[in-house]
DNA sequence: TTGTACGCGTTATCAT
DNA sequence: ATGATAACGCGTACAA
């Protein structure tokens, strides 16, 4: 029996070369004849060798890891991201190391930190809003990073995203469109989702400007689920003053649990009050009153992402950023298919 | 201007110690006064050192990354396992590499080859059911492995799981209980999801033994989605024969579109035909409709293996499998509320 | 408590 | 085309 993990050595003794031999033959480099070449792969084949990764890290000065930082897995945006990244760092040959800060950016940077002292070939991480010394830590380090899911002028290195603050403005458009006055905004808590707080300014913006100067918001202290929804909904309209006429959610998962709340409160969607989401889930298709909605090309954000950074891995050219376009979905929770739907 | 990324050298060389004492004051062993450990600290800080991941996994022949294979991050079910074990693991400084296996036993085979060319503390694998080589290669490697979701008598290493026969056993006791005599199921082609098979066999056994010999069953080829879950509803409603008056679902997402598709159709659920789930998703308690399913503690599944994984990184003594109970919850999509609910 | 010598398994460089 | 030698940055073993 062989030992249990073979090394170069045994190979290369072997077949009667040099190490260097072997791992010119295992990289599949030039500078080995044609006959060698195979007859070292059978050898490791029939040895079992593998390389380590490890010392080939430490040899070359850096791996084959590409870290990537999301905020959660619940959120279905998120697994589709990755999903889109996957395919392509997969088929490359990279390896994924995955952390989830939890909308925590502290957490992110902590994670950077001991990412960096992997030697990654890359490292994706979620928005572009970040702590300082990230950007300073990774660009110092030369490390190609990706932003994705939102994007902005100066990117770390490159960015990949939607325009979050338009996003918003396409929503109150839309609200003015169908005639609502009355608009509140459920989402959570400030600092944890920078990419939420630019849709709702975006979306405050339009309002003001078409006569709607005041919204009513509530920031719920938990995840943006379908219970938070139903929770904040149920103290919106608890709460004194004038019902409003339309409410937008963070998300579609809270736009589900407020749409239940409210049609359990007695109160008809779409006639007494809209309801508005945010990503376009894919159980949009499935409910008999599909969500009013922004749909976000998320796979192809993943897609897009990683050919970007895998062009900056090789040291190719590629383009810094990019933004793809979203579409709002007029669905059943609202009093007016928008002039989106008459295309 | 200090180098890019200081080494020990450099650390060892301010403080006027040798590296090795840098070293052990950096990994809080013993072997170092107290007044040069916090020199030592201090000088790393300042320099902005950080140990090399690559060479220190070289030197101790072993890494601190853990390999983590998952079918899929669509299915809620694995985020929740996930999200159970990543907090611990991330609590005792891993690093998580992620692989999945889109249900395919082959690319998780290749996964785990790459996998221990990492050296990895640990690794995680979904199931019990996995190719051959699989099992060998990581018990000659040595490397702790940990098998997640399902269980079995011999696991590679250890395993925490629930029983799913068990789970297709108390599906098919709940049917009888509640009379139904003409049952499908609904779920994906076979070896694509062997723990779906177990649970289909579990069913049928108890069925066969309570007068119902014979079941429908339809395969999707597609992943077990909402769509999937509608369009095979849609075939097994417009297929010649009596009709069904419950249809099982691999899975709630599946269940989901069966119940959309069957109020499409105008069957009245459960009075018409009966719907049932399995894993309880988060939706449910939105729905005003919720499912009659399973429900499967999957974040406890996550921080028991969690535990279990790292007691075997450290050597120490763990139970070599645990079977965590799953139960019943009788919802609104069967024409009874079962015994389970009267407790 | 501290330091020296060596090894971890591979790749880079420079010979031949 | 092939090989010898020196890194890569750290940990282990042992000596002082």
């Amino acid at each position: 029996m062989a030992r249990q993990t073979p090394s170069i050595q045994d190979v290369a003794r072997t077949v009667g070369v040099s190490i260097m031999t072997v791992s010119r033959a295992m990289r599949g480099v030039e500078g080995v004849s044609a006959a060698k070449r195979s007859e070292i792969l059978n050898a490791a084949k029939a040895l079992g060798y593998r390389p380590n990764r490890t010392a080939r890290s430490l040899a070359a000065s850096h791996s084959t890891l590409i870290g990537i930082s999301l905020p959660t897995l619940f959120n279905e945006v998120f697994a589709d991201i990755l999903d889109g990244m996957r395919r392509a760092f997969d088929a490359a040959g990279f390896d994924l190391v995955l952390d989830n800060s939890d909308y925590d950016s502290r957490r992110e940077a902590l994670w950077v930190e001991r990412m960096i002292d992997w030697r990654p070939a890359g490292v994706v991480l979620s928005g572009v809003d970040h702590a300082p010394e990230v950007r300073e830590q990774l660009r110092s380090a030369g490390i190609p990073t990706l932003e994705i899911w939102d994007h902005c002028d100066d990117p770390i290195d490159v960015c990949v995203g939607i325009d979050h603050a338009a996003a918003g403005r396409q929503i109150g458009a839309y609200l003015l469109a169908c005639g609502y006055g009355e608009v509140a905004f459920v989402g959570v808590e400030e600092n944890r989702d920078p990419r939420a707080e630019k849709r709702l300014a975006g979306l405050q913006s339009v309002l003001r400007e078409g006569g709607v100067p005041q919204i009513t918001i509530r920031r719920s202290e938990r995840h943006a689920s379908f219970e938070a929804g139903m929770n904040e909904t149920r103290a919106l309209l608890a709460a004194a003053g004038r019902r409003p006429d339309c409410i937008c959610y963070l998300n579609d998962h809270m736009a589900f649990g407020g749409l239940s709340t409210c049609e359990r409160h007695g109160l008809s969607v779409p006639a007494d009050i809209g309801i508005v989401g945010f990503n376009g889930l894919g159980i949009n298709a499935v409910l008999a009153k599909p969500l009013t909605t922004i749909i976000t090309p998320r796979l192809l954000m993943g897609t897009i992402g990683a050919r970007m950074l895998l062009a900056r891995i090789n040291r190719a050219k590629v383009e810094r950023h990019v933004v793809v376009p979203v579409a709002i979905s007029a669905g059943a929770t609202t009093r007016m298919r928008g002039p989106e739907r008459a295309g």
